[in-house]
Parts: structure tokens; C-alpha cells; sequence
RNA sequence: GGCGGCAUAGCCAAGUGGUAAGGCGGCGGUCUGCAAAACCGCUAUUCACCCGUUCGAAUCGGGUUGCCGCCUCCA
């Protein structure tokens, strides 16, 4: 099955067409572990996983590399205001994120390289663009000349724009022979952490260590590239300009950006009051799957806003769903097959997601198959057309991992003996007793619905 | 200031020239001893606003307003 996706190098929805055969090599690019990750982190995060389980169901093998930047300026910054080692900091903050990840489900990238254990590939790297005359040394530092580069701007399309003299002002500018080369290589500061090379002391810029890891673990060209959007220019641009005079090709055949989140149509700020982690969504007592399903409910290329309310809806759905399933699993068998309807919509979600992961419709037609089956009255499907059902659900669970659809354990003796006393007291019209014990099930955490002739007995 | 994106019901969110998907919530009804669940009906005559193109516009063009992002280390 092909899958298209939204290059923003050539600004297209263009078919993924690997460069071996049924293998799709994908670098994302991964936090920089000096906090706790948020919400809008984590969205990005449910995407990439969202884009790999899609891949995989489409047929294809995925490695993926996902980078630990475990130096930088606010590790450094944060460890030393901690008076604690950068390391001990980093180590601290990539556990937890290790933690949000399996939280949400998310897939294990297949290699997670870290920065500080990559210097010899990025010293490769720099090396041959110091001998190509593309960098420079300048104090203590290593710059990449742009100018050297024809091609510089053309992911985040620099010729379409203006740069506002003085917009920010990098602290390294004064050095640099042109104000939009950047830093390869950080000569040695005070109270910073080192390495020793060729070229002098220092620490990698942020770009290097990114081509770096792709170039050892995915080769010189590989398929997809994932960041956030805010990556585009100038860490990506960046990426592209090394990556490229380094291999002296195209590096990277499809770049894949996922939208920001917004919170209540705000960026996300703590001075706002509006910054969350997956930890204070669970104190304010959300499951993580409703957390993950609406992540997973708008499209990745659109600001996905983020509201208590939302979050609540979500819910509320994965509630529905599941006990939709229940109920399926409870019904009796009847004579109308809906079958073929069934797999018309299951195939129809997986179209629109393997069209740009475009779930936002392949969620629209599985809650049609909900509908269609509700209508028809579950207890009047055949057997066959109820497994079909279920199976779609199942494979649709393999993408979306937010629903139950294990049959509910056993009632215990005791509570099913206490549904069916209330059953006899409500045949003897001794409503009373009957509402006394339902209200007794209730608070053992056990729904009553009482059917014709019958009754079922739900866990809530 | 430059570049780009967005604006659709109470909330979230599809729709990209042919007469407004889906979810959540709400309201009324059927069913029930009462519930629950389910079903039926209702919940945008209209897509921020103003012009224009067209037989026809939420969709295309121009303008206005508002929000968001990027403009050198933020997913």
C-alpha cells in the first residue's frame, strides 16, 4: 500500500517511494532533556508514532533514529545552577521522557544515539568541511560559511522572505564572518564541558550532532526527516547545508513537519498559566489515552488546540467505544449482515490515513461503523458481521492504542447473584428492594441494564 | 517590518467550485416501575467581515479585522 505525505522541501503531498525496497529509514529529531517534556512535546511525539505505525501497516520496515541531546546550552546552564554534573541532569530528564513516551504508547525509536557519545562522527564532519574550505575557525570556534553553499535556504524557502536586521542577536555574532553562518564547533568556555579535537576544544553546536547521527546510523541518504515546524529554518536549513556538502548529495528525500499546540488558542507560556506535562493531566485525573486520542484527532499539519473540555471529550469517546464493544460482545446473534458496509469503512479509514495521515477522516468513518450497527441493533447482526466489527476495531486499535477491546472479565458470583436477587425483586415489583441493591451494585463499581427479558451486568 | 498559516455550531474538527462529514456536549421523544443503554428528532439557511469572479463560492481573487508561527540553538 502506498502512503503519501507532505514533503515541505517541495511544498507536495508526494508518494513515499523508499530508497530500498520495502525499508524506510526515518531520523526524528528528539528532545533535549533538560526538562520535563510538555503537551506540546508530547503532540509531536504522538505524531511520529502515528507516522510509523501507518508505515508499518502499509507494509513497510522502519528504522528509525531518534537523537538524546544530551548537551547544550540550557543543560549546562540548568546543571550548573544545580551545582550537578550536565550529565546527571540530562540522564534525570531523558528517563522521564523515556516514561511520558511508553506512557503514550509510542513506539521505541530503533536507536536512540546520544550527542556526547557521537563527537568522533561529528569531528568527521567538521573536519572535512574545515579541508573543503566550507567552515571556518574563528576564536576558538568553527563556523559554516553559507555563502559556500548555493543551495542555503531552500527548505525554509529564505529567498521568499526578509530577515529582520536584528531580529535576535546571536551571542557568537561578533565572530562570524557572515550573520547567517552558524556555529559548528563551540570553543571552550568557562565552567563548561569539553572535548578534545583536531580542530580545538569545545562542545558541537546544535545542528552537527543531527547530521551527524543520521550520516553513522542511516547512511548518507535516507527517507524521512521528522521535526516541528519551528525546526525548519534555522536547525533543519542548518542540517541540510552540512549534511549535503558533507555527502555531496541530497541527504534526506522527504521532510516531515507536525504543527504546534496550541492551549485555549494560546501558545503554550508558563507565565500564561496555560503549560502543562502528561503529569498534570493526570493529577487533574485524565487517562493517558484520552490524552493520546486527542493528540491523535486533528490533523498534524494544523494547530492542534488544546482544551480541558477537549480532553474531556476525548474521554468521553474512548468511553463510548468501549462499552459500544462490550455491548457487541454481549449481544445476541440475529439475521442482518452488515458485513459488507464494514469493510468498506475499514478500508476507508485506512485510504484516508495512508493519504497524508489524513485521520481525522478515517476517525469520522469508524465512528460510522459504530452508528451503522447501532441503528441495525446489535443484537439483530449476524455473528459474522459482529466479528467484522470487531476486527476492524482491532486493527484500527493497532494505529490508535487507545481502546479496550478485550471482553470484559468475569463477573464475580457474588455480584451476579446480588444482579439477579434485584431481578427477582423487580419481577415481585418490589422496586424498592430492587433500586436498593441496583444502588448497592452501582457502588461496587457494576451497571445494571435490564433488558426484555433479561439483564446485563457492565463493569464501570 | 518581512514571510507563512489559520478563522466553519456551545466545544473540538472535516470540507479546496455544485449547495455544510464526524466527535463531544445539550434539548425533546420512544423504550423503562424508575433508570441505564440504544434508537428517532432537534441543536450552522450558513462558513470572521466587506467587495468581486462565476449559472453556482465555506471553497477562487482583492481588501479589512483577529489569532498563531518563523525571522539564528523552542516540538
Amino acid at each position: 500500500m502506498e502512503v503519501k505525505i507532505y514533503n515541505t522541501l517541495t511544498e507536495k503531498v508526494e508518494e513515499i517511494k523508499p530508497i530500498e525496497d520495502n525499508l524506510i529509514k526515518m531520523y526524528s529529531c528528539g528532545p533535549t532533556v533538560y526538562d520535563f517534556a510538555h503537551i506540546g512535546n508530547l503532540r509531536y511525539f504522538v505524531f511520529v508514532d502515528l507516522l510509523k505505525r501507518t508505515l508499518l501497516k502499509a507494509g513497510y520496515k522502519v528504522f528509525q533514529v531518534m537523537n538524546i541531546t544530551d548537551i547544550d546550552d540550557k543543560i549546562i546552564q540548568r546543571a550548573n545552577e544545580r551545582k550537578i554534573d550536565y550529565k546527571e541532569l540530562a540522564k534525570t530528564y531523558e528517563k522521564y521522557f523515556f516514561d511520558d513516551i511508553k506512557k503514550l504508547k509510542i513506539l521505541m525509536p530503533e536507536k536512540t544515539p546520544h550527542a556526547t557519545e557521537e563527537i568522533p562522527t561529528m569531528v568527521e564532519i567538521i573536519s572535512k568541511l574545515l579541508k573543503s574550505g566550507i567552515a571556518y575557525k574563528k576564536a576558538g570556534s568553527v563556523y559554516y560559511n553559507i555563502g559556500k553553499y548555493a543551495e542555503y535556504g531552500k527548505l525554509s524557502k529564505l529567498d521568499r522572505r526578509e530577515l529582520r536586521p536584528g531580529a535576535s542577536v546571536d551571542i557568537d555574532s561578533y565572530e562570524k564572518d557572515n550573520s547567517g553562518d552558524f556555529v559548528l564547533w563551540k570553543g571552550k568556555k568557562e565552567n563548561e564541558p569539553f572535548f578534545e579535537t583536531d580542530f580545538g576544544v569545545g562542545r558541537p553546536g546544535w545542528h552537527i550532532e543531527c547530521s551527524a547521527m543520521s550520516y553513522r546510523y542511516l547512511g548518507e541518504q535516507f527517507d524521512i526527516h521528522t521535526g516541528g515546524v519551528d525546526l525548519i529554518f534555522p536547525h533543519h536549513e542548518n542540517e541540510i547545508a552540512q549534511s549535503e556538502m558533507f555527502c555531496g548529495h541530497k541527504t534526506v528525500n522527504y521532510w516531515v513537519h507536525s504543527e504546534h499546540l496550541l492551549v485555549d488558542g494560546k501558545k503554550m507560556s508558563k507565565s500564561l498559566g496555560n503549560f502543562y506535562t502528561l503529569k498534570d493531566l493526570q493529577e487533574k485525573g485524565f487517562p493517558l489515552n484520552a490524552v493520546r486520542l486527542l493528540f491523535l484527532s486533528a490533523h498534524y499539519k494544523t494547530q492542534l488546540n488544546f482544551t480541558i473540555k477537549g480532553l474531556k471529550a476525548s474521554e468521553n469517546t474512548i468511553k463510548n467505544i468501549n462499552e459500544f464493544i462490550q455491548r457487541l460482545y454481549s449481544s445476541g446473534d440475529g439475521k442482518k449482515d452488515i458485513s459488507e458496509s464494514i469493510a468498506h469503512l475499514k478500508e476507508e479509514f485506512f485510504t484516508h490515513l495512508f493519504n497524508n495521515i489524513d485521520i481525522v477522516k478515517s476517525l469520522a468513518r469508524m465512528h460510522d461503523i459504530v452508528n451503522l450497527a447501532n441503528k441495525t441493533e446489535l443484537d439483530n447482526l449476524t455473528r459474522s458481521s459482529k466479528s467484522k466489527i470487531l476486527d476492524a476495531f482491532k486493527e484500527f486499535n493497532e494505529i490508535l492504542l487507545v481502546f479496550n477491546l478485550e471482553k470484559s472479565e468475569i463477573i464475580p458470583q457474588e455480584i451476579r447473584s446480588l444482579a439477579e436477587e434485584r431481578w427477582n425483586a423487580r419481577q415481585d415489583r418490589d422496586f424498592e428492594r430492587a433500586d436498593d441493591i441496583r444502588n448497592k451494585l452501582t457502588a461496587l463499581g457494576y451497571i445494571i441494564e435490564d433488558k426484555k427479558d433479561d439483564f446485563i451486568i457492565r463493569k464501570k
